[in-house]
DNA sequence: GACATTGCTTGATCCATGTCAAACGAATCT
DNA sequence: AGATTCGTTTGACATGGATCAAGCAATGTC
């Protein structure tokens, strides 16, 4: 109990300059006294647990955050009671950059499993961005690769088959997960087949029915939350099909 | 033939501290002095013509751009010569937001008719930016509201029907003209029925037909192009619907 | 002015996916 | 351990919207 959490209060007293996701989140690319000097803005919360909330849709906005580790699903509360979910982030990702024009959160954000959130307040950030020029340009990067990420959602939506849905986010799990040392091929959702579902635009049943596909077409092997990509390039080869609409007519 | 010629120079010579898009475009915010900085670096190109390219797909990232007069579409070509539309473009509006992080253009920019782009150079833009704060947080805030902006494009394509799309579509460019100081119930519609499908992951054939639909419901009246909203209290009323899955289960 | 070409509309049909319903296993509570 | 709840799976059925197929109206071409 008590070394638990003296083990998780030592992983979050770790600084941006010794953090493994130092590639991954801000610090991208700035000089070792850059980095210092970010450190000094950046809070580290204690650790979030299953179901607790980063921020909620409405709330004033103050601060960025990056997921330190775990996992954090953003979702838009819908009237009715119901959600939309609008994606899953993984240690590195920052979210909370579609608050900055309002500077109020246009979603919420609730941890998947225990996690730990760094806080990186936003008008500080500013400030800093104004004297380190690679941080500003750096932060432009970053809002704009978001963006590109939601224009690929946008094709996914629009275009796609459900199967090329559930492949497409398998596989951008795969990578994600590859890039921060996991296995690519295998690994545990935190999400439910429920949020899956909402996040791709289809039913829970579809999903359900596309991962037994998958398995007894020899894709993948899939036990509850836990999932074996067996064959990638498979999985790529759909992902990559021309979007629905087009198949239609072929061009010379 | 000459005098238009002159017309459209003269209309491009206009420097943004005299451009009627002040309060959408970049300028918004920042004081007079700033504006004639920002107006130093600009470039205002000749006009294009339908079809004409703004920039391509692939091509290396330079410069942001501006609708000043006309329309703007968005696309990523797919493979199969296929497309998927991305958003159309209205005065005022800045494209090529997205090619900030890569470096290369990643969708390309064709003019829907004959239009006026304005030009920003996306390097002496963050220099100028580094100088004035204002200008520097003015770009934070519309690399967000585009981010926003997608965000609800997602919820459209993921959780809306047919009907809603359409609607939504329609009181979006009903809203974004009456800003530019248009009727908001009585415009031309500069994109195609195949196109407008294409943006919101419909068939042509199903936006035809929603046309008709709404016609005889009296929500609009259609002719080809021109477009009169009749009633957009009942427009608004179908795209604030509840998105399709929520509809099942109602909370107490 | 006849003839392509292109964009739009309308009708008939089909199918992918949503919806409804039920059962089951895993996890949590008492 | 038994009961309850929740997430998942599976089956049966319904349907919104895609697809296929004409026909038609507007625009451009020679």
């Amino acid at each position: 109990m008590t070394e638990s959490k003296v083990i998780s209060f030592e992983a979050l007293r770790v600084a941006c300059k010794n953090c493994s996701l130092a590639t991954l989140c801000l610090p991208m690319g700035l000089t070792t006294d850059d980095v210092e000097r970010l450190d000094d803005i950046v809070k580290r919360a204690r650790p979030l647990h299953r179901g607790d909330h980063v921020f909620r849709n409405g709330e004033r906005f103050h601060s960025l955050y990056v997921v330190k580790t775990g996992s954090v699903k953003t979702y838009a509360p819908s009237t009715e009671g119901g959600e939309h979910v609008l994606g899953f982030h993984l240690p590195g990702e920052l979210i909370g950059l579609d608050a900055i024009e309002k500077e109020v959160h246009v979603c919420s954000a609730t941890v998947l499993e225990t996690s730990a959130i760094c806080e990186v307040p936003f008008s500080r950030l500013v400030a800093l961005s104004g004297r380190i020029p690679s941080l500003q340009h750096h932060i432009y990067r970053l809002l704009s690769k978001e963006i590109g990420h939601d224009t690929e959602m946008l094709l996914l939506l629009g275009k796609k088959s459900a199967e090329e849905r559930l492949a497409a986010f398998l596989l951008s799990m795969s990578k994600r997960l590859h890039k921060r040392g996991l296995s690519p091929t295998d690994f545990y959702l935190s999400m439910s087949r429920h949020e899956i579902g909402n996040y791709l635009g289809l039913a829970v049943e579809t999903v359900s029915r596309l991962f037994t596909r998958f398995q007894d077409e020899g894709l993948l092997k899939v036990d509850r939350k836990h999932v074996e990509l067996l064959d990638l390039e498979a999985m790529e080869a759909l992902v990559a099909r021309a979007p629905v609409g087009d198949r239609r007519q072929r061009m010379s």
